[in-house]
DNA sequence: CAAAATATTGAACAATGTTCAATAAAAAGG
DNA sequence: CCTTTTTATTGAACATTGTTCAATATTTTG
């Protein structure tokens, strides 16, 4: 059985993904399923395997596309702000805000894969890895530029600050820190940067 | 169809429990089916949910019962040593240790729950939140005993090194730093503890 | 010892990821 | 234009999962 060929192998691929994406964000990783998907872009399952090797390959994808927004928020939020100390903070709050914004598309990039858990997980593709560096880049040069840090130092401090924040982010959003209101993960991020940056304040 | 009564319910509470950290522990949280279970028990699936409301119900146990061993393995680690600087930082070492020795139940402890994914999320247990309350009064011990911190900025300073410390964890596992050795994760929480603490020092 | 309460079962159901022979449409060849 | 080959798509089928619950075996009660 088969339809009038409607789209571009890259048109379908497209439709997947646009449409993953959008199940996730209203229903989480968990309401992504091949049948939930395939009625949505009015395909049947067995399509969706055409395209892509299995779930996870596509929650990649999805992943990817996550981690693009971010890049282009963080991006769009410090272009408007001074070069000092308070793009630092404003690049902070914007990973802050991303991951309350885009809650489910968020929590999708840290979930683990249902299949291998961590035994011979398969490596992310090379442009994933790339696009994580991409990332990184964003937080070194902000230090370099606004807080005149070296480059060796920006590049640890940059990952350390990162990994400070996504923790920061994770126990806040489920509950870990028994704290309540929306400002505390502001409050802790600015504890945070204000201590840990004092010396190039 | 039943057998001679060979456990007290709160026997066979705690056989369920032990059996599901040890799957739990050995194949991770996926690795943990209903029938698995029931056969590592000798016992058929429809009895685990005698005991539990379901999977979830149990895996709010497994995990209580993760945070108490992390909880008891922090206190011992950190009585061995003087009430200074040194203390703090091996309760951190102690967090990061912990995680890799136990990684797939400490992963479980954060896994998100297949069903209710964050609308109408039960919220934990008291006697879950108050473990947390527990482990967290370590950590404030810790800062007030070693580094004199008053009690108000004890609290807050332990959720936020706790929060950096669960971050640098979580993307050191999972490769999302880019960074490769065993040690980078110590290095980057003595960096974390020099500068975020440096005014206590 | 009969009756009520309890503990345990395992078959059954719905939902899931995934596969793949079958098939309809399109493209290529003559 | 028809035939053949290639391609795109399907949806039924399988294995596995969480979960339920009437049936049943055992224990307890009176």
């Amino acid at each position: 059985m088969s339809r009038r060929k409607e789209c571009t192998p890259q048109q379908l691929k497209e439709l997947i993904l646009s449409n993953a994406g959008r199940i996730i964000a209203q229903h989480g990783r968990s309401g992504l399923t091949a049948r939930a998907l395939a009625e949505a872009i009015h395909y049947s399952p067995g399509t969706i395997y055409n395209v892509y090797e299995d779930l996870d390959a596509l929650m990649v994808d999805v992943n990817y596309e996550t981690l693009g927004r971010l890049q282009m928020y963080c991006q769009q939020k410090i272009a408007i702000l001074p070069t000092d100390f308070s793009r630092v903070r404003g690049l902070a709050y914007a990973y802050a805000d991303f991951a309350h914004q885009n809650l489910r598309a968020w929590e999708a990039v840290y979930a683990p894969n249902r299949k291998m858990e961590h035994d011979n997980a398969p490596a992310l593709p090379e442009y994933y890895q790339q696009r994580l560096t991409d990332i990184f880049l964003v937080v070194e040069t902000t230090l370099i530029d606004c807080l005149n840090l070296s480059q060796p130092a920006a590049y640890s401090s940059a990952r350390l600050l990162w990994a400070c924040l996504h923790g920061i982010t994770v126990l806040s959003l489920n509950g870990t820190l028994g704290l309540v209101g929306a400002e505390q993960p502001y409050a802790m991020i600015d504890d945070l940067l204000e201590q840990y940056l004092a010396r190039y304040l």
